[in-house]
DNA sequence: CGCGGAATCACCCGTTCGTACGATGGCGCC
DNA sequence: GGCGCCATCGTACGAACGGGTGATTCCGCG
């Protein structure tokens, strides 16, 4: 963060540097004050477009998914992580157990293994549990 | 989406007349060049990471919480959007009875509107249904 | 004043969920 | 070869959930 905000600094005193040794060349004088300052305008509204853009900018797809993070501090097995994924997205037991292939019984003992690592008693909870650890987004 | 540029070519245009206004009024050549200069590009620098921000930025507090949106689209009632934030809470009729101060009847109505109104079948799938909505964060 | 929506509560009934066992087979590891 | 872990499946039972229906109170709106 402390460096890309000093990478930005340096770009905004290299432009105005820039705008100094302008200054210093008198082609502010030379041409016509609208055209300069068109120019000028033009040019740090790009830069403030392009500094926006990557300060404010998307920053959302890094804290996507804490899989390896969380996964492995809670040491759930390939097969509850997609158990978990199947009851955030809203399935119930029977249809956990008919997209994956498998006895409900087998979803069910998933799902106790699931509670237990993750200090929940209802599906619901696991839910949001997982979600702040960002198991799941 | 067309909105938002027309918008923001319009704030590009307003600028730029009010460049051209500050031309015909001489002020560039009332003041030195360098601190006209310097002004110009920061009042654009600030516009431009205005905009860039707003275009390419936090695209992500828009889509925070459709509260106003969607709980309209849906009509849901204030009550029943209380409910709504417990169960994504990961709490049970019963908690949240408790936590509300009614009974846990009184929670099962609210719950079964929230159903019909979401088109879920249980509360996983209420709980998914709304967070694509954005309705609970 | 009636009418409808919201909020509250109650009962019944069928389904699902959660839990507690046991059991088998495969796989890596010492 | 045993040990541990994972995945699979089964049974059984109590608790929770979901659906249906009905009732009451309050409040705004025409």
């Amino acid at each position: 963060m402390w460096k890309r905000l000093a990478g930005y600094g340096l770009l905004l005193g290299m432009g105005t540097f820039a705008l100094q040794f302008a200054d210093y060349q008198r082609l502010a004088r030379a041409h016509a004050d609208g055209l300069y300052g068109f120019l000028l305008a033009a040019a740090f509204l790009g830069l403030g477009i392009y500094v926006g853009a990557r300060l404010f900018g998307v920053a959302r797809p890094a804290p996507f998914d804490g899989n390896p993070n969380a996964r492995a501090a809670l040491r759930l097995s390939p097969r509850e992580l997609t158990i978990l994924h199947e009851v955030a997205a809203g399935r119930s037991t029977k249809e956990i157990a008919a997209r994956l292939e498998v006895s409900p019984n087998t979803v069910k003992t998933h799902l106790a293994h699931l509670f237990e690592k993750l200090g929940a008693k209802r599906r619901t909870e696991a839910i949001h549990k997982a979600r702040e650890l960002g198991i799941v987004p």
